[in-house]
DNA sequence: GTTATGACTAAAA
DNA sequence: TTTTTAGCCATAA
């Protein structure tokens, strides 16, 4: 299969989607997956525009300090940090706790991308 | 076509 | 230890 042909924001769209609830992850990890480690701000502009893929469960994914960065692109104050303790992460001022305990690699966890 | 910006990260001071 | 700088590359203007 040729991941070339699809834009890069549905790549990451397909690994954000893959996120198990309750699990967050970060930029940086979602990039390295794509083969991009150093354009995590990439993965974060896609992001941005993910706002129109209800699919895109964006609320998983944390800066590499767990800090809820894309807080304030989400509608309410503090929707993102509800979604996340409604799975069960914990989250405390805007940021995960435990975070190497929530973390989810999809290197790690996805092995194969044939998923896309 | 060139410049500016960003939901980032790693390295340097 | 914390703060600043630089690099990264796809969109937007």
């Amino acid at each position: 299969m040729k991941p070339e042909t699809l834009h890069f924001f549905d790549r990451v769209y397909e690994v954000v989607k893959q996120i198990p609830s309750g699990k967050v992850t970060n930029y940086g990890a979602i990039a390295r997956y794509l083969g991009a480690a150093k354009s995590a701000r990439i993965v974060g502009y896609a992001m941005n525009a993910s706002h129109n893929m209800d699919d895109v469960p964006a609320h998983r994914v944390v800066n590499r300090n767990g800090l809820l960065t894309g807080k304030f692109h989400f509608d309410g104050t503090n929707l993102m940090q509800q979604l996340l303790e409604n799975e069960g992460v914990e989250v405390k001022n805007n940021q995960v706790e435990n975070l190497k305990d929530y973390y989810w690699d999809p290197n790690e966890e996805l092995n194969l991308h044939d998923t896309i």
